[in-house]
DNA sequence: CTGGAACTTGAAGTGCACTTCATGTCAAGG
DNA sequence: CCTTGACATGAAGTGCACTTCAAGTTCCAG
């Protein structure tokens, strides 16, 4: 048995389910810590368990990695995170989501007048409405995680 | 007055919203065609504004633009597509979208429960199930498009 | 018929979130 | 001690959806 509790980055990944290069990715991106063995390898508390449990949880919430790393910093720095302190994290989240399954539920809901009028009108349609695109927002791609975006037959 | 209807790409990008460089995008990826004059510049007919309702309202359910060029193609090979068309391509949307709805809802639902125990555990915790995200679906970004992603404060 | 706005093209850049690769080092069981 | 698998690094690649750029051409109001 080991002498410490400390875990490598491949007993992290496999019990996170994230990729070894991920968490290095993590690392480098600020969003994880880790101490290092005296040949220089990553060495992890248990507590990085709960910190990629966040981390997921905040992905699937739908925020980036730089809000994550925004979010992450609102924990205490001294002491080790409590239970309160996650969920005091995580609590912002509810509005978040709220608003999402509100900005999806009127998207449905324009959709279904829309099959009544076949009118996809640029104007008018809920579902068209150039004002509800990211447009204008910059460069690179905005879309959905392939998670809500499986391939569709019809 | 124009002896014909035809639009150029600078009349099409401010009747639709989307910039001139994305129209042609849109035309090097087999969404959109346009007839072009003797000097070689684009010329759309009005039905293109209909065509890019279609386009704007499936992104904004979350298609990607391979799948929209697939849904696309369902459209009828030689006439002009009718509203009856255009009503049966969007009609499986619905499915989607309520899918949609259906993995925020329970999403939120588990961050209650979350909340109420702080636990974010990596076995149990809904939020933070890594068989909920995109892990193993490839390289590349996956996340949801900027509209549903404002920055938070908290 | 002319000047400038609007158009054309291909190539390269952007943003995000990673992954892959090449090359080399570390750790631990036999 | 030695082998072998796991680890290290920096650089480059990937996927999507665009945007930007440079350099040249076309259109049409005046």
């Amino acid at each position: 048995m080991l002498s410490t509790d400390l875990m490598t980055v491949g007993q992290v990944a496999e019990r996170s389910g994230f990729a070894a290069s991920t968490l290095r990715f993590y690392e480098r991106e600020g969003l994880l810590t880790s101490s290092r063995t005296s040949g220089g390898q990553r060495r992890y508390e248990r507590s990085v368990l709960r910190r990629l449990a966040f981390i997921r949880a905040a992905r699937n919430v739908g925020l980036s990695l730089d809000e994550i790393v925004v979010a992450l910093g609102q924990l205490p720095g001294g002491r080790a995170p409590t239970r309160a302190d996650w969920t005091r994290l995580s609590r912002a989240w509810r509005a978040r989501l709220d608003d999402r399954i509100e900005a999806l539920t009127a998207l449905r809901d324009g959709l279904d007048s829309c099959i009544g009028c076949g009118c996809l009108s640029l104007r008018r349609c809920a579902l068209s409405n150039p004002a509800d695109t990211a447009a204008g927002l910059g460069p690179g791609a905005a879309y959905l995680p392939r998670l809500l975006r499986e391939p569709v037959e019809s």
